[in-house]
DNA sequence: GTGGTCTAGACCACC
DNA sequence: GTGGTCTAGACCACT
C-alpha cells in the first residue's frame, strides 16, 4: 500500500497517519470505503500490529476514520473532520510557511504562481466525482 | 523577550527556535543584530542552559544565526538561509496545508482571500525598511 | 423504527438497548405492548438477528421488557424496573456529570435552570395519560 | 493512592482516567500542581507502565493534564477543558438519568432535594480556595 | 475475523 | 529522571 521511512526518527504511527491523510485528502480513499485491518496492514509493512492500532486510533481522534468492532475500520465524510481549532492552526501553518519562503528571498510572483497552480489542481481533482 | 508554553507538548527547545524564526522572519531582529547569550537568555526564562545551547545550535543548523566564539550569536542575512530542500519542503507544507482545508470544506473563494492577506501584510511590511 | 450509527465505536446492541430505554421512558412505548420479534427487527435494520437477540437478553436483565415463550417479548411496568444499586449509580452519575460542568466553569444559574426544564418537561409529558 | 476493581471488566485505563477526572474535579489535584510519574504510578498499582501512558495520554487528550517530556505530567486549569461539544453531551446525560429515575418511580421533589444537595456541596466546596 | 486492552521489556528524546 | 515509541505475543468483546 505505500513506503515506510524508518530512518528520519519521524514515528511510524504517524508516518501512517500522514500517509492516509493524504490518500484521503486526495480522494483516492473515498467515504465509507473500508481500510485494511489491523493486522492485515501490520504483516503487509512487517511492522507491529499495535503500532497500526495507534495510527487509526489517531485518525480516529482526528476524525478521519471510524472504527467498528467486528467490522473493521472505514474513512469517515469530510464534514466530521471539520474543528474550528483546527482551521486556524491550518491557516496559521500557511502564513508563517508563505512568510518564511518570502523573507529568504522567494518572489512574490514565483509564489503567487504556485499557490495558483494548487487551486486549479485542485479543482479539476477527483473530489468532483 | 518572550512567553514559553510548557502545555502543549512541544519540546521547549523547538519553542524557542520557532519563536525566534518568527522574531527573525518578521523583521523584528536584524541582520547581524546580536541576540542574548545563552546564560542570560537560561536566566531570563528560568530554563535550563543546555536547553538554550539545543536551540541556538538548531538555529544555527538552519542557517538563521551565527556564532562567534567570544563574541556571542548574531542573526543572518536572509540568502544565508535559502536551501532548495528546504524551499521544497515549505511548498509542500503549503500545499498540503491548503488541501487540508479545501477538503474539510472550506471555500476557494475563502481561502483566496486568505492567502491575499498574506500577501499584502508582507508588502507592507516591517522588512522594506 | 430508529437509526443506528455505526460511526460512534458504541457497539450496536447497546445503542439498540438506550434506545428502546429512551422510547420506553418517553412513554412511546408502553407497559404491556408488544415489541418487534428478534427476526423483524433484524431485518428491518438489516444487521444479524444474534445482534439484536443480545439486546433484548440485556434489556430483560435491565427489567425493561420481558419475554414469553412462543409469544413474543413486551414492555416491563416502571416498578419492576426499580432497583436499588442502579438508583444510586444513576445518582452518583447525575452528581458526577453536575460537578464535571460546574468544574469547567459553567455557572450554577445556569444549570439550575437547565435542570428545572428537565422536571417541567417531565411532568407536562406523555407519561401521564 | 486509589483503588482499582480488575473484575469489573471496565478497563483498566478507564478507571484511571476517572479517578484522575474526579481527584480533579473535586478540587483535591490542583491546576499545575505534579502528578505521579509513569513509571511510579505502575509500580505502585503493579500494573504496566504502558496502561498507566495510555491512561495519561487519555486525560491530555480531555484536556485534563498536560505532559512535558523529561519533567512529567501536571493538572491542566479548568477553562483548558471546556469543550461545546462535551457541555452539550453532559447535558444530554443528566436529561437521561433523571427522566429513567423519575420514570422508575422517584418522586420528582426526592430527586430536587438531591440536587440541591449537589450544588450546596459544590458551593462549600474545596474549589474556593 | 475484527478492533480493543494489557503485559513485559527495550530504546530514544528531552530536561 | 521524565514522557514517548515500538515490539512480541496474549486475551477479550463484537459481528
Amino acid at each position: 500500500m505505500f513506503q515506510l521511512n524508518l530512518k528520519t526518527g519521524k514515528p511510524i504511527y504517524e508516518q501512517i497517519v500522514d500517509k492516509f491523510k493524504e490518500l484521503i485528502i486526495s480522494g483516492i480513499l473515498k467515504p465509507d470505503e473500508k481500510i485494511p485491518s489491523v493486522r492485515d496492514l501490520a504483516k503487509q509493512l512487517t511492522i507491529n500490529p499495535n503500532t497500526i492500532q495507534k495510527a487509526y486510533r489517531e485518525l480516529e481522534y482526528q476524525g478521519y476514520i471510524y472504527s467498528v468492532q467486528g467490522l473493521g475500520s472505514f474513512i469517515s465524510r469530510p464534514d466530521q473532520i471539520m474543528d474550528l481549532n483546527k482551521v486556524e492552526y491550518l491557516k496559521k501553518q500557511i502564513h508563517n510557511n508563505i512568510c518564511e519562503l518570502l523573507y529568504m528571498g522567494i518572489k512574490p510572483e514565483e509564489m503567487e504562481g504556485h499557490i495558483k497552480n494548487i487551486f486549479s489542481a485542485w479543482k479539476g481533482g477527483k473530489h468532483n466525482d
